[in-house]
DNA sequence: TGACGAAAAACTGTATACAGAATATCTTCA
DNA sequence: TGAAGATATTCTGTATACAGTTTTTCGTCA
């Protein structure tokens, strides 16, 4: 179950599973059949089924009266409110975080964190974007981890998730686009007075600020579907979204 | 698997072993053996591990490394977290019906439902509790319906079922407690301004007062305490909190 | 007496069999 | 030709068997 074991046969169900779908091999709607699913991922039914009642909970499959399940497709809509609660709930952990203190070796290595940041975004013509991807995703973390509360925490990593809503969502393959690329250095500000609105113990601006900066996520979704169907197949689940 | 079909066995094993653990029948960090219960809820070990799988998604059950599972524990910190959490999310739905906009058929119902809350709650010497308690879900339903958002509803759903922090935890077997009754009204006028709010296109306001609205919860949960073990085993789950 | 280790018991993860329900196919009749 | 019904197929929900671990028990030795 950890890092060092073989994967389960579940582990295994649901990482394929997952990966099938976001990677587009199924038509949102298509009805997903178990026995043909476990034997074209190699497994026995067992923990299939296992894998897709998870999927089920994290919204990428709809199950029907019947118990079969299908592939979820999602709209526009969806996607803005599922990136909204995000942005509430990260939102809530800052505040939180600037209420209660935080551990100065968070701070710490979040400073870190964005120092390094700084340098994958410092130049606007030549952008890291392979160094930004997992420091963004670090920064995230920590903020998540300093307001010190499992509860939140287990629901921050919940609104991640949610299709399409988390920090790293269409942060894949749109490495070539330039529009998206200017927004980073936006995010990185953002980042910067973040961590200070928390320092300062500034609640109310650190739930604010945390609100606006998932904001920007939705501005790229916006430039994800302007791109075309190029990109849809490039940004991981962006194919389950109609209309576009 | 809907209303009329009678149930399956996989809801048979949620429901049985929600109530086993909600009404106290072990204490927290207990292990349990899947055998053993299967055969004490009279199904097999299939459709229980479903529920358990469940359970611990809600946060009831813990698995460990091994896969065991055993009844969560939870600390007053995790009750005010999870409690603040569902005042966020559900203050999150109710700025965004004000923002949006809510169909009048629903403000309508929602204001029957106040109307008859005003009734139940009128007289601070005779509060109708067995009214209230309905009452009381029904105008939280509404205020999740009225965000017309699937996303943002099964989220609060998902908030609501966290320990202890729906809103309704605090409101069993409290009928005696007079500090607790006279809460009743006080919640009440948060109710009205709430709608108010929405009705108005307030949507900050909407969000604060749902906030605290919640922090009704928080009050309650520390007039719980008080009250000491005799009401432990009334409020169900209460057992399942340390240090008291 | 107490710690260590081996054997035994119990438990979980997985595969599989089977029954009943849902779905698809085929046939019949207007 | 098209709709309706019957039959056949497929699929899901559940029980159960079994293998590999984990946990417990018991006996041994210092």
């Amino acid at each position: 179950m950890s890092t060092t074991d073989r994967p389960s046969q579940y582990e295994k169900a649901l990482r394929g599973l997952r990966t099938l779908i976001l990677n587009g091999q199924f038509e949102a709607n298509t009805r997903l059949a178990e026995t043909a699913l476990a034997e074209r991922l190699g497994i026995s039914r067992t923990p299939l089924r296992q894998a897709m009642d998870r999927l089920v909970e994290e919204g990428l499959l709809e199950r029907a009266e019947t118990g079969r399940c299908s592939v979820a497709s999602f709209t526009m809509d969806d996607i803005i409110d599922a990136v909204e609660l995000r942005g509430v709930i990260e939102g809530t952990a800052a505040r939180l975080a600037a209420e209660r203190g935080v551990e100065p070796a968070l701070i710490e290595e979040c400073r870190e964190v964005l120092a390094k940041l700084d340098r994958a975004t410092a130049h606007a013509g030549a952008i890291d974007f392979r160094a930004y991807v997992p420091l963004n995703l670090r920064f995230h973390a920590l903020i998540a981890e300093m307001c010190a509360s499992r509860i939140v925490q287990r629901e921050i990593e919940r609104a991640n998730r949610l299709p399409l809503a988390s920090p790293s969502a269409f942060l894949q393959g749109q490495e070539v686009a330039q529009d998206f690329l200017d927004t980073l250095p936006r995010a990185q500000e953002q980042h910067r007075s973040l961590l200070d609105a928390i320092v300062a113990r500034e609640g109310a601006r650190a739930e604010a600020l945390a609100r606006e900066h998932a904001r920007l996520a939705r501005h790229n979704l916006a430039l994800a579907l302007e791109a075309g169907p190029r990109l849809a197949d490039r940004v991981p689940g962006l194919q389950l979204v109609s209309n576009h």
